[in-house]
DNA sequence: TTTAGGG
DNA sequence: CCCTAAA
């Protein structure tokens, strides 16, 4: 992420991951080394778990960073302590998780960024982390758009990368490693654990990052303005570059983050290729301007949805996991995908903010309100849900009738407090909030069980009201509910123009006339469908005189044609020897006969026997074709001995 | 905002 | 009774 290694501690990284089998070079030695180093400073990242974890291996080898933000920021997906044994059941695992400081330092986070700012707060964080950096070296910039990037750009390995978690550990070891080519990768995944340590230390490149570093920094204010507002999604007139790097990079971050919560909501598995492109259709578009990075060797990103599908190595995980999104969520992804985006790192863009504005006052009081307790909101828990947005919206999806309230608002701002466990994930939080929804309306602490319904409360039609309405329906008519509300029922306010007119139709429906009505539906749809029939049969109609018509005029122009061709015999034969007005012979062309012409000849191109035309129109124009056919019988008989001319 | 119609 | 599209 925001990794400062120098080009070493990429190796030491690589090391890291793999087992015991790393023996007696000294860059095993070396790495070693590292690795003690690393665990002195109580990092440990999980090999099995998010990338997240690889990136934060690059700041483990930094130790002047504050690595309880780093791993707050980084490892907020972390999950089920059972996956703890897995990673400790790893061969030769020298990498464990320290739950606790990481929880820990998530709380801490999350509640600083409950404050005033809920951005600010974030900002300040990441220049605290940045400052651990030279102002030049935005490495985890570089990194990340273009591990990025590139993760969504080449999907077909993506794919291949997905499958192979499925399989054995070795994978996703490989890839946590996120150091190795890709074709590298799927080779030795499928070909088995035996030579992966090998393989991991022969393939580990060293990374260019001075290169990469520069392009932050070299890139015009222009140029960070025009990335800022790719990343960020808004324009920007600072003119700040240290300041545009800085959001830049956060941005960048979040993005990461975005795709990291994606992956937890899909449970690190994507049925079709589609979900995943609608997921990352927004960040990548985001990423763009930033592809002109070279090309880089991590798959850190990669490495992202793997881990989470370890084959078997915890059951309870998997099936919290596996969950696929709802079809509406898959369906708006991408437009999710953008708003939390947005929203998570500049919440004033979107109405949420506003909403917050509008609705923190409410959420005080209630606080005040409830005084002994300890209130945490989500937001407030988890910093105004960076990984939660999707969490949110997945929630949202759940129940979209009581997500958009009449009010016009959605549930993206939920305000249902409860007390949750910090250790739990995220995932199992909005599970755990799954069971109950909120409202704009009707908020409320759960522990008083109240909920105040935004239905109103059904009150029957008596029979004055029924009469009111019906003597409305016969003075202004059907439809003008709201005049006979403004006039019969002005005193009953809970009686709206729409409750009017459902009323009125479910009169009708009661009083069978519904029944009629749909009887008369049916009936005008019989109606459409005999109209389209007897508009097919016309069509039909009209074809089959069409080509009658056709037949007729072909016909004609043959007789006409005999009717020549006998005369010009007929002359021929009154002049006698005069050779210039021979004709030469015809051919009555049936079917096939045009390749049977001989060379000179006339081929009149009409079928004449009843089996080469339609039989329809042989049957109908019988008496049509036939003076035709015994006038070319008649002339054939008269004439066919006629000689060709050069044929005597 | 009102109306129509599906749910 | 709710929700939404269309006008």
């Amino acid at each position: 992420m925001l990794g400062c290694a120098q080009e070493p501690k990429f190796e030491t990284t690589a090391s890291a991951f793999e087992d015991a089998s790393v023996t007696s070079n000294d860059k095993a030695n070396k790495l070693t080394y590292e690795l003690v180093r690393v665990e002195r400073e109580r990092c440990y990242f999980p090999a099995s778990e998010y990338d997240v974890v690889a990136e934060g291996e690059h700041l483990l080898a930094e130790p002047k960073y504050e690595k309880g933000l780093v791993e707050s920021a980084l490892c907020f997906g972390f999950e089920h302590p059972q996956k703890r044994s897995s990673l400790d059941s790893f061969p030769g695992s020298i990498y464990s998780i320290d739950y606790s400081q990481i929880i820990t330092d998530i709380g801490a986070l999350a509640f600083n960024n409950t404050g005033e700012g809920r951005d600010e707060p974030r900002f300040e964080f990441f220049d605290g982390m940045l400052q651990g950096v030279n102002e030049e070296d935005f490495y985890g910039t570089n990194v990340i758009s273009s591990a990025f990037d590139e993760y969504l750009l080449d999907s077909e390995f993506s794919e291949k990368v997905l499958s192979v978690y499925d399989g054995p550990c070795v994978g996703s070891r490989l890839e946590n490693l996120g150091l190795v080519s890709q074709s590298e990768v799927q080779r030795e995944c499928e070909r088995g654990t035996t030579e992966m340590s090998e393989l991991s230390t022969a393939l580990i490149p060293v990374p260019d990052f001075d290169r990469r570093g520069f392009l932050l920094e070299k890139m015009t204010m222009c140029e960070l303005q025009e990335t800022y507002r790719s990343i960020l999604g808004r324009e920007t007139t600072v003119k700040d570059k240290p300041w545009l790097k800085r959001h830049i990079a956060l941005g960048l971050q979040n993005l990461s983050e975005l795709s990291s919560a994606s992956y937890h909501l899909k449970g690190g598995m994507y049925p079709n290729g589609n979900e995943r492109n609608n997921i990352f259709t927004t960040p990548k578009k985001m990423c763009h301007s930033l592809t002109n990075f070279p090309k880089t060797t991590f798959r850190k990103f990669r490495v992202k949805s793997g881990p989470m599908n370890l084959g078997g190595s915890s059951a309870s995980l998997s099936e919290k996991r596996v969950r696929k999104p709802t079809r509406r969520y898959i369906e708006e992804s991408p437009k999710s995908k953008l708003k939390s985006c947005s929203g998570r790192l500049e919440i004033p863009l979107t109405r949420q903010r506003i909403k917050d504005k509008r609705n923190r006052s409410q959420r005080q009081h209630v606080s005040k309100m409830s005084g002994e307790m300890l209130l945490l909101t989500r937001e407030r828990l988890l910093g105004r849900s960076d990984i939660q947005a999707p969490s949110a919206q997945q929630k949202k999806r759940r129940h979209p009738k009581k997500s958009t309230s009449i009010s016009g608002s959605d549930s993206d701002d939920d305000r249902q407090l409860s007390v949750v466990p910090v250790r739990k994930s995220y995932l199992e939080l909005s599970s755990s909030e799954s069971s109950d929804d909120t409202s704009d309306v009707s908020f409320t602490v759960r522990k008083s069980g109240k909920r105040e319904s935004r239905r109103k409360t059904q009150k029957l039609w008596n029979l004055p009201e029924v009469i009111k309405l019906i003597n409305g329906v016969s003075e202004y008519g059907v439809g003008r509910w709201t005049d006979i509300k403004n006039v019969l029922f002005v005193s009953s306010d809970h009686r709206t123009s729409v409750d009017l007119k459902d009323k009125w139709r479910n009169l009708l429906r009661a009083s069978g006339s519904q029944s009629e009505n749909r009887r008369k539906a049916e009936e005008r749809h019989n109606n459409k469908l005999h109209i389209e029939r007897e508009e097919r049969r016309q069509e039909l109609e009209a074809e089959r005189q069409r080509r009658l018509d056709d037949f007729d005029r072909q016909h004609r122009a043959l007789d006409e044609l005999c009717l020549i061709v006998r005369e010009l015999q007929q002359a021929s034969a009154r002049l006698g020897p005069h050779p210039q007005l021979e004709v030469p012979p015809i051919h009555l062309g049936a079917e096939g006969a045009p390749t049977a012409i001989p060379t000179g000849s006339i081929y009149l191109g009409v079928p004449v026997t009843e089996d080469s035309s339609d039989s329809t129109l042989c049957t109908s124009r019988h008496s049509t074709r036939r003076p035709a056919r015994e006038l070319l019988g008649e002339r054939s008989a008269e004439h066919a001995p006629y000689p060709r001319p050069h044929h005597p």
